[in-house]
DNA sequence: TTTGCGTTTAACAATTTTGTTAAACAAAAA
DNA sequence: TTTTTGTTTAACAAAATTGTTAAACGCAAA
């Protein structure tokens, strides 16, 4: 017996890669394979073809990135400290893959049809999580009227965006990928001061409450 | 003598219209060519290559599109009339070219090279022609401290992001393609207001605006 | 040892896509 | 009319890319 498990896990991990960290958006199979140091007739055996092969890494991370968000918006934080979890996850997970949500789109231009299987998967609507707790902000005077979609397009729109644009933006201003990266970093707080006119608590601070209130 | 000048326009029109409009990213020249209702050999006539003349439609729209804006920056006007404007032309841009920049991003990230040669093009960073104005808004502490590159990127994030991630909002939404031009539209104000927190100025305000102090 | 099973490979076939070329064509100039 | 110039086409060649298949390989059980 060879290692299965192994070299299957291998060849998805450096897909990954290749597509969503190094984004090589039209990585042909046998580049794959290159980076994975096998056959491209592995990539086959694996994965029945290349199609389906995108197919299973896109769901699988669509997943988990979707996952991570419910969990955040379904949790009991207060509102402000929800969206700051919000900002802190997602900036976060483009960092570790800055071309994902390129690949996606990219992806999802090329095949339109398959967007309706991807999107039908959440029966919830992100924008619905928080609509409520938007509300009672704004009620409060506390934020300035605005729609629960737009809410969370400004938001998506301002966390995804510079990620998105890396490499344009990079350019512009002549960073390397570390002063990019903490440009994306320091961000954090920009965004939520966009957002709220307020300082973004710390994240230890949030971590704390989220004990606190777990205890009682 | 044949119709030189009109074919090359045409077919130019339409492959604008099938990269920058529908979004068929990886559009073959054939595909081209029959959107043109041309002989494929054409293409090859008028560009040279594929990745010849893919190099002139970037070249030509990011010019047009910098130019735009570059215009507003550089005006008169002040700033937040001129932030207005800017917001205005960027999401009208986008519903005309409702895949551009999501075709540049990619075709970025695929020629990293290519894109020192087009961004070395702008010798004034846009973030720089704001600046002054801006800091003269944070000082007279009508705005939240804000660094202008921070300041251009939520800008252009909220303005861009709509349209980069079209497919999969419009989805999620279950809008149809009038629907999500209203929601674009409508959206220019929700941006105005999440960066100034007040409501934007009507447009013709604005024109009437620029009309008195020229007269002066 | 040898048999069997999952894994891996090399070689091949089919398709798609790009780029080239020579010839046909249309209209203005000689 | 004939020539010339520029335009358009069809047919061909070359390259890249995907998918298939049969054989080799390695390890564990018989």
């Amino acid at each position: 017996m060879g290692e299965e498990v192994q070299t299957e896990a291998l060849i998805k991990e450096k897909a990954r890669a290749l597509f969503f960290k190094k984004g090589f958006l039209d990585a042909t199979t046998q580049e794959i394979a290159d980076e994975a140091g096998v056959n491209r007739a592995l990539i086959h055996y694996y994965f029945r073809s290349r199609e389906h092969m995108l197919e299973m890494l896109l769901d699988e991370t669509l997943l988990e990135k979707k996952e991570r968000v419910r969990n955040i918006l379904t949790s009991s934080l207060p509102f402000r400290m929800k969206i700051a979890r919000f900002i802190d996850t997602l900036v976060d997970y483009g960092l570790t893959y800055p071309y994902l949500d390129n690949f996606i789109i990219s992806e999802m231009a090329r095949r339109p049809d398959k967007v309706k299987l991807f999107c039908s998967q959440d029966k919830i609507k992100s924008s619905d999580l928080i609509r409520e707790q938007l509300e009672e902000e704004i009620a409060g005077g506390k934020i300035a009227p605005i729609s629960p979609e737009n809410f969370m397009v400004n938001l998506s729109a301002l966390c995804n965006y510079p990620l998105l644009a890396k490499v344009v933006l990079q350019t512009i201003h002549g960073m390397t990928d570390v002063a990019y990266r903490k440009f994306l970093v320091e961000r954090k707080q920009v965004i939520y001061r966009t957002i709220f006119n307020e300082e973004m608590p710390e994240l230890t601070a949030i971590n704390e409450f989220q004990k606190t209130t777990r205890k009682n």
